[in-house]
RNA sequence: CGGAAAGUAGCGCAGUUGGUAGCGCACUACGUUCGGGACGUAGGGGUCGGGCGUUCGAAUCGCCUCUUUCCGACCA
């Protein structure tokens, strides 16, 4: 499978080159002038609501409320929790000046040097500081709690490197940020939020993901203990889809939020924060995508079908029309997001080509030889097999056919994920196997020493310890002493 | 911040004995087309990243500078 994507390149074998072409081409974003960021397009745009809209959903079943917090952080927040900042400092882009003044020669404007802040700014790589600062007002009590409070918002981290939808400097993202009146409530917290993502990334977006715990190495910045889903892309490397985190009393002590319990003993209160970003795009875009295009599963697509007309008289552009004037309302009646692109200024051949990039699933092709046997060509996106149906029943035919869709690229990615999931026992064969990229699963002794050597040696990290995983003992591959169980190593984005 | 490459039309690129800038796509107009990315004709668009130098003459040669991309370290 990874081999077909050497077809997928148009310009070389470099796999972000061609998914870099393709997303511009499919319309959904762009690089922007600002250096690592991103122009999200209005079709790339209209996938995000979509997740948007089913995430808040899911996080408000459970009680969580949205909340909003500002951008700008003041930078002595940053350095109350040491670990924290050790994360995040290096990537902080910072405000100093409040004004900007006309140069000398009126030709540009400068910043103004008497307008220098007192105390710099930062913009917010991640929220946690001024939450907590902020929760300090609004807890006294365990009646307090739980406090459930999600945001959506952009942050920015000033990355060395950055790729488009997988690390921007500036991507859109929701942070949830949870306060609890014991251990226990909040680790139950971040692993039920956690079990919420992996839902949304299998049911939705169809992307399979295993849940696991990260190493103490790529734990977070500030956590006791970090748990993440992992997806497997086409060419065989890992993408972390989204964390929850269990952060202790960290940030409660950082930010000195206590609070009375029952017993009207003082305590600080424990935390969770958990969130996932546009990434999420990237998985779907990378989980799914083909040498057509994108293929996008019916429950996140913008459009879901298309409707073709093939014409060569208005006249019979109008009796097509009112033909599918019927089938439009039959398919909107049931929720589904239809378009009848009648444009008569592209070919079909076009329409085709141009519908296929973008992923629509399904695509309904009507023309005189259908008008006359009351039939419609239906395709399906993923397979690209072609149909000819009767228009009785068309409606039922194309919602069954949509959940079809839905459910069988799942399987896809889950089959191919199976294939390129391998257990491995001896050193040698990890450094050959690894090449071949996939999920390796293999014993580790838990230490980081033996993780970096590893990644130094091979560039594989350990992705996760599996939730649901193996639990044999074993020995570690590299220095023989005894594991608990087998993790997973790739190489990941 | 180390190592490599590239900056020429909106995008992708060509342009060597140095001679005054071109191709494909896109765009505009008209016409013919329309069951898998149509074609014809006519058009519009570039101080060749910036600066200095060599030269009668520089996209082309030299020096400086800026920016971007790729590979490392960092990361959702």
């Amino acid at each position: 499978m990874a081999v077909e994507l050497k077809g997928l390149t148009k310009r070389n074998d470099n796999y972000s080159q061609w998914y870099n072409e393709l997303v511009v081409k499919a319309d959904l974003a762009e690089q922007s002038a600002v250096r690592g960021c991103m122009v999200i397009k209005p079709y790339g745009y209209a996938i995000w609501e979509k997740m948007q809209r089913q995430l808040d959903d899911m996080f408000k079943e459970t009680g969580v409320q949205n909340a909003y917090f500002p951008l700008l952080i003041p930078k002595s927040f940053l350095s109350r929790e040491a670990e924290h900042v050790k994360g995040f400092a290096k990537e902080c882009a910072v405000v100093t000046h409040y004004r900007l003044k006309s140069s000398d020669d009126g030709q540009s404007v400068v910043v103004d040097p008497e307008a220098k802040l007192e105390e710099e700014l930062i913009i917010r790589p991640t929220s946690e500081t001024i939450i907590w600062n902020t929760y300090r007002n609004w807890i006294h009590s365990y009646r307090d709690l739980p406090l459930l409070i999600n945001q959506w918002a952009n942050v920015f981290r000033w990355e060395m490197r950055t790729r488009l939808f997988l690390r921007t400097a500036e991507f859109l993202w929701q942070e949830g940020h949870t306060a609890h009146a014991t251990s226990k409530e909040a680790e139950e917290e971040a692993v039920r939020m956690l079990n919420i993502y992996g839902e949304f990334a299998e049911k939705y977006m169809a992307v399979p993901v295993i849940k696991g715990v990260k190493s103490a190495n790529e734990r977070f910045a500030g956590a006791l203990n970090t748990y993440t889903i992992e997806g497997m892309m086409q060419d065989g490397k890992a993408l972390q889809c989204g964390t929850s985190h269990f952060l202790g009393q960290n940030f409660a002590k950082a930010f000195d939020v206590q609070f009375i319990d029952k017993e009207n003993k003082l305590d600080y209160v424990w935390a969770t924060s958990w969130g996932v970003s546009t990434r999420l795009m990237g998985a779907l875009i990378m989980t799914h995508s083909d040498d057509n295009g994108l293929v996008l599963p019916p429950k996140l697509a913008p459009i879901q079908v298309v409707i073709v007309p093939i014409y060569k008289k208005e006249e019979q552009l109008q009796q097509i029309g009112e033909k599918v004037a019927g089938i439009v309302s039959g398919l909107k009646a049931l929720g589904i997001s239809v378009k009848y692109d009648d444009a008569d200024n592209k070919r079909p051949g076009f329409k085709f080509a141009d519908y296929e990039l973008k992923g629509v699933p399904v695509r309904l092709v009507m023309g005189a030889r259908d008008l006359e046997n009351n039939t419609v060509e239906v395709m399906r996106r993923d397979t690209l097999e072609k149909e000819t149906v009767s228009c009785d029943g068309i409606v039922d035919y194309v919602r069954n056919l949509l959940d079809d869709i839905q459910n069988n690229i799942y399987q896809k990615a889950l089959d191919y994920r199976k294939q390129k999931t391998i257990e491995v026992n001896s050193y040698d064969e990890f450094k050959e196997k690894i090449e071949e990229g996939g999920f390796l699963l293999c014993h580790w002794d838990g230490t980081t020493e033996t993780e970096l050597k590893i990644k130094e040696d091979t560039k594989a990290t350990i992705r996760c310890i599996p939730i649901d995983g193996d639990e044999t003992p074993g020995v570690d591959m590299v220095t023989g002493k005894p594991s608990a169980r087998r993790v997973i190593f790739a190489r990941a984005y």
